[in-house]
DNA sequence: CGCGTTTGACCTGCGC
DNA sequence: GCGCAGGTCAAACGCG
């Protein structure tokens, strides 16, 4: 048993997000518990401290196994969900496009309104409400509308992290809505047509409501940089450990929310990447910010530590 | 110096 | 036709 492995991030990264308020305190704690168990084999052990140890040990791996378990059916509860999901929303597009909405286009913090306190994203296509802004464009543009909670920083920013680098060309206050719209433009590939606004909500400021209009011409970063924002997105690629570390603490909750009644429109998966990213980002999210979690997880893993380095020894 | 953001001006569509 | 509001452009500015 080497040195080395006191130097391992315990954090909880599920190569999702930077996540930095995660674990710091536990892994302090769980530093000095190591340091202090090594001393303990180490030096002279006595009988008694050998068996104590050994239960120690015993406890550890039976709550290993238990928080094993937990991780399977959390995974598996997370792919029901994600099921349902898919089935919710192919339902809705098959029963919304028959509704041949033709209505006048309303504020947008009339639809998001309904839509606080449980974020979420609605889409459509340009068949029905953008028809309606721009008759003359025959361009089958999707519409899609996402509802995203941030924290403080972004929200101040209109920063949505959605994996895609966007360029922002414009900024307006509307009338509707006392904080200014956002313009972003795709800057991922020169051709790319997609097109983004950014706002937030009237009424919950920490609710950021994006719409992008368009499809990408490309295919997604391989690496989505969730930390990614139009003012940094220069760089592409995979993210280096301190930076992962130093990254802003991003709350993410965001749902598959309900399309509001006025909101005629269809529903479809238009960027199923970014989304599913974002869902998974957010399950992550809630399980790191579960301080029981945590603690059981790091429990767990340097009960796994400690199982190494008794094979290793004995 | 290059790239991205900011911001005021301009363009366009829509309602009256 | 006029006014309003949303959307876009582009020069100025800031930052690394």
């Amino acid at each position: 048993m080497d040195s080395s492995w006191v130097d391992l991030d315990t954090r909880l990264d599920l190569n999702l997000n930077p996540l930095p308020h995660r674990f710091e305190v536990p892994k302090r704690e769980f530093q000095g518990d190591f340091a202090g168990f090594e001393e303990k084999v180490s030096v002279k052990v006595k009988p008694r401290e050998i068996s104590v140890l050994e239960d120690e040990l015993n406890r550890i791996s039976t709550e290993n196994k238990r928080l094993s378990e937990m991780l399977t059916v959390i995974c598996e509860n997370y792919s029901i969900l994600e099921k349902q999901y898919m089935d919710l929303i192919s339902k809705n597009s098959s029963s919304e496009t028959e509704l041949t909405a033709s209505k006048k286009r309303k504020p947008d913090s009339e639809d998001y309104s309904k839509m606080i306190g449980f974020n979420g994203h609605t889409e459509c296509s340009s068949s029905d409400e953008e028809s309606c802004k721009k008759p003359k464009e025959n361009t089958k543009t999707k519409v899609s509308r996402i509802y995203m909670r941030t924290s403080a920083a972004d929200t101040a920013s209109l920063i949505m992290k959605d994996g895609y680098q966007w360029r922002k060309y414009g900024q307006k206050v509307t009338r509707d809505n006392p904080s200014p719209r956002a313009y972003f433009k795709c800057s991922f590939a020169p051709s790319c047509p997609v097109k983004k606004k950014v706002q937030r909500s009237a009424e919950d400021p920490s609710v950021l409501v994006a719409t992008y209009e368009g499809e990408h011409n490309h295919p997604p970063p391989k690496k989505p940089e969730l930390s990614l924002s139009p003012s940094q997105g220069s760089t592409v690629g995979p993210i280096s450990p301190a930076r992962r570390s130093q990254g802003p603490a991003v709350t993410l909750d965001m749902f598959q929310g309900g399309v509001s009644d006025d909101a005629k429109k269809s529903v479809q998966e238009v960027e199923a990447p970014a989304i599913r990213q974002i869902l998974v980002q957010q399950m992550a999210a809630s399980l790191t910010k579960d301080p029981t979690f945590t603690a059981a997880l790091a429990a767990a893993i340097s009960g796994r530590f400690v199982d190494q380095g008794r094979t290793e020894k004995w």
